[in-house]
DNA sequence: GTGACACTGTACC
DNA sequence: ATCTGACACATTCGG
DNA sequence: CCGAATGTGTCAGATGGTACAGTGTCAC
């Protein structure tokens, strides 16, 4: 039977690693399995990867693409605004531009030259890359200076005014950009007209490319290319809104970075506007960095607070809806058009007709109204929460009402996260601290850097860190900011491996150890001194509620002689059979109640399986190597059967024994392996680090099925994925009654390219309504419906039962559906009747369920 | 008012 | 969770 | 020895299923 699946497989198997994947699910001897991996996944990875067009370009032919790009940008702008661009301002900016690159240019070679020796050095190389755009930022910062005293029309900028780097020579000639700002500055300040021709605030760089053009011709590539660069950086230069020491941030300046920001995807780029823009706001209302700071990362404070927001797209759409008086239909089809709701509703308010100017939003104000909806609950509460957005939406100008309302999505979408946030933010604050005039050293910075990120991962609350960074300095925080029980620390992270060799690859010459990959929840356990214990989530939710069975034993888990009196454990909670004593699946361990969850009326009852040990009696352990870790570990706590265990490990670095072990702890019902490096590195919160990496069975063994399923639907992409599908509804083939039966939802997997193609493919097999020989359920209809012709090679790593798909209904009472699918292939040499079969579906559910016995 | 149910959002993976 | 794409950086290759 | 080509790591943002919790709605 399975030579005859082999044989198919093999026809059809496009690249050996799926080669590789449908064999091995077909057959568990872990000897023909060893033998694939040995054979087979190492000439995948060596495979390079897809090159897209543009990859393929060299630098320099990037480089110039990118810069014809912006100059097109550019024309057109001119093109709508007209304005008074004078000649030799042009060019002295362009004066400006030339004399710091080249200064720039020679210094980085020297770094180059310098760091190319050891990693260390080469890390650093990057990292001075960055801050020099920094001292960057200090030049062209006196020239907004300038620029708003000699153009009196355009709003005073005292913000530079505090930042004060020296002022050369040369930036007194790029203060003669000013005029050129002047018409932007005023199109913002009167708010209205500006919203109309929202592309003019994004776009509020720089309109003289034809001075540099010159020198372009003169200039041998390398110039050619920093020029290019720097003309991409130079609109951060540009703040047209007023910011006025002492008084509150303006939330329109917030607006108006994020729109630098997502003008460019270049990550220096968006760390030079970002952590500008925090200087700026140092310089002027220190006290508004932490709100400033939430919105930047979109959020409203540490995420062991639980603060929501309770809103999300359908109610957003109702909201837009109401307050320009569209309907819900008409907002949901401009959706799917542009696909961001931020847009939308900023369109949509700049034709409203404004009746008066209303007050000015401030960053405390946006930050204050984001944090009552959060906070607002109960009955009437959702008018409550609409009504506070329509004020806001009210009193917005200019670009605001689009980044509300993505703030309000949780979804900026414009490159920028948490990490830049971040980065940013070390760089901001280790300038304004710096007492040199010239502003922090490189090492200083990246210190700083380096502090704030360690600081972040230990205690991860931006509070907390700018206070205490404003306090003591950034450069002390290591000292002020450690991880201690009752606040979580962000948990170490492993990488995705694809195979056994590729593990021995990685840890050649390194001691390492394997642990049992459990399914469960992360669990992060705080014992605390005064004996209270405190459960948190991958995420640093707090889970306290979730587990008051983990909270009244833990004491009961440690050994006795060793008079604990704190610890912060790193677990993996697990549902348990006590019945049968044995690892229940992911599926049954989320039934569990999420809050007000009772000792006695627990029915899911949880194993924690402990790995790691973080902090002992007030003592950081994380930078002890794993081995140490696990001793202390062992020595403090002792297993009872069924509540407390330590994670299964073997130390090995032969491959059979690494496959056979990987094959037992499947059967022992987990996902794979964590695969640890012992001796070198310390816990390192927050990392996907490469000392820890995740062998995950689905691309190995059985049970990472793949299946041919059949396109029946599709659904808008949102976002980048505007203008084509963003994700595709499957079904397989029920052989009994020729019906398709919905089975799982799929979007990721797909290139850009791929996406695109399949667009046009199946746009033409759009139906207007789903064809009667499809089963679905309504909480899972597309917004489109296909004729069925196109199968999809689906790779999923578990089946679960469903509440909403078909598959296999007649025979389980529910259906089945795919946990984590993702698209492998396109399969256009199966018909539709070559599906996988609902039965098939079934028996591959069965077959895992068994196996776990 | 209360309970059942539907819908939405958010957490986990 | 999975996955792709863009960048920045690291390393190797060819003249 | 330099620039080009190729490889690697990090980040951000698309998207998956499923469960509970909270709110809204409607019938009684």
């Amino acid at each position: 039977m399975w030579i005859r699946q082999v044989s198919r497989q093999i026809q059809f198997a496009a690249k050996p690693s799926s080669l590789a994947n449908s064999l091995v699910a077909i057959n568990h001897s872990s000897a023909i399995k060893t033998a694939l991996i040995n054979c087979c996944l190492p000439i995948t990875l060596s495979t390079p990867s897809r090159p897209t067009l543009y990859n393929q370009m060299a630098p320099v032919q990037r480089d110039i693409f990118s810069m014809l790009a912006m100059r097109g940008k550019k024309k057109k702008k001119e093109e709508e605004e007209p304005k008074k661009v004078v000649e030799n301002e042009t060019v002295s900016l362009d004066d400006e531009e030339e004399v710091p690159s080249a200064a720039k240019s020679s210094e980085a070679k020297q770094l180059n030259s310098n760091s190319n020796k050891s990693e260390e050095g080469s890390q650093l190389k990057r990292k001075r890359a960055i801050i020099e755009d920094d001292e960057e930022d200090d030049i062209s910062q006196p020239v907004k200076v300038r620029k708003t005293k000699s153009s009196p029309s355009s709003s005073p900028k005292k913000r530079s005014a505090s930042v004060t780097p020296p002022t050369s020579p040369k930036k007194a000639n790029s203060k003669s950009t000013s005029p050129i700002k002047k018409p932007i500055t005023a199109a913002s300040s009167s708010g209205t007209e500006e919203s109309e021709n929202p592309s003019a605030v994004k776009s509020d760089s720089d309109e003289e490319y034809e001075a540099m053009e010159p020198d372009d011709v003169e200039e041998d590539k390398a110039e050619l290319i920093n020029l290019a660069k720097l003309d991409t950086l130079k609109p951060s230069v540009k703040l047209s809104t007023k910011l006025v020491s002492g008084k509150p941030i303006p939330y329109s300046a917030v607006v108006e970075v994020f729109a630098q920001i997502e003008s460019t995807t270049k990550r220096l780029e968006i760390i030079k506007y970002t952590s500008d823009f925090f200087l700026t706001v140092l310089n002027n209302n220190p006290n508004d960095l932490i709100y400033v700071t939430y919105l930047f990362i979109n959020r409203l404070g540490p995420d062991y607070e639980g603060l929501e927001l309770g809103l999300g797209e359908t109610i957003l759409i109702k909201t837009i809806a109401e307050s320009t008086g569209k309907s819900t239909v008409h907002v949901k089809a401009k959706y799917r058009e542009t696909g961001d709701l931020g847009e939308i509703a900023l369109k949509a308010r700049s034709t409203q007709p404004t009746m008066f100017k209303p007050k000015a939003l401030t960053v405390m104000d946006v930050f204050k109204n984001l944090k009552e909806i959060a906070t607002t609950t109960g009955n009437n509460s959702q008018a409550k929460k609409i009504g506070i957005i329509k004020r806001m939406l009210t009193a917005s100008q200019g670009l605001e009402a689009k980044f509300i309302i993505r703030s309000l999505e949780s979804k900026l979408r414009i490159g920028l996260a948490e990490k830049t946030v971040l980065i940013s933010l070390a760089r901001a604050l280790v300038h304004f601290q710096s007492t040199s005039k010239k502003g922090p050293s490189v090492e200083k910075a990246l210190e700083a850097e380096e502090k704030i990120k360690e600081a972040f991962c230990q205690v991860p609350n931006y509070q907390v860190i700018i206070e205490t960074a404003l306090e003591h300095g950034v450069l002390t925080l290591d000292k002020h900011c450690t991880l201690k029980p009752g606040v979580p620390l962000k948990p170490m992270l492993a990488k995705p491996t694809k195979s056994i060799t590729e593990v021995l690859d990685k840890f050649t010459g390194e001691e390492f150890t394997c642990e049992y990959k459990y399914d469960g929840e992360r669990a992060q356990v705080h014992l605390l001194n005064d004996g209270t214990v405190k459960v948190y989530s991958r995420n640093s939710e707090d889970m306290s509620q979730r587990y008051p069975d983990i909270i009244d034993a833990v004491q009961g888990f440690l050994q006795p002689d060793q008079e604990t009196k704190s610890l912060i454990i790193d677990c993996e909670a697990v549902a348990w059979s006590r019945e049968e004593n044995k690892i229940l699946p992911f599926q049954v361990l989320t039934t569990r109640k999420r809050k007000d969850v009772e000792l006695k009326d627990i029915k899911v009852h949880v194993c924690l399986f402990a790995f790691d040990i973080l902090c002992l009696n007030g003592e950081p352990v994380i930078n002890l190597p794993l081995k140490k870790r696990r001793q202390l570990l062992q020595k403090t706590l002792k297993e009872i059967p069924g509540k407390f265990q330590f994670a299964t490990s073997k130390n090995s670095t032969d491959v059979e024994e690494l496959q056979a072990f990987l094959d037992i702890s499947i059967k022992d019902s987990c996902e794979g392996l964590m695969v640890k490096t012992l001796n070198n590195d310390p816990y390192r919160p927050s990392q996907r680090s490469n000392s820890w990496l995740k062998l995950k069975k689905d691309y190995l063994a059985g049970v990472g099925d793949s299946l041919d399923l059949i396109v029946i639907g599709a659904y808008y992409g949102k976002g980048k994925r505007t203008g084509t599908y963003g994700g595709f509804l499957l079904g397989c083939y029920n052989q009994d009654t020729e019906e398709i039966e919905s089975c799982c939802k799929i979007g990721t997997g797909f290139s850009d390219d791929v996406l695109k193609s399949l667009y046009e493919k199946l746009q033409p097999t759009e139906l207007s309504q789903a064809k009667s020989y499809i089963i679905y359920d309504s909480s899972a209809e597309p917004d489109i419906w296909f004729e069925p012709t196109v199968l999809f090679e689906v790779l999923t790593a578990d089946l679960s039962l469903s509440p909403i798909y078909k598959a296999g209904i007649a025979t389980l009472g529910k259906g089945v559906s795919l946990r984590f699918p993702r698209f492998m292939r396109l399969r256009d040499d199966k018909g539709i009747e070559d599906a996988t079969s609902s039965d098939q579906v079934v028996e591959f559910y069965e077959r895992q369920a068994h196996q776990q016995n």
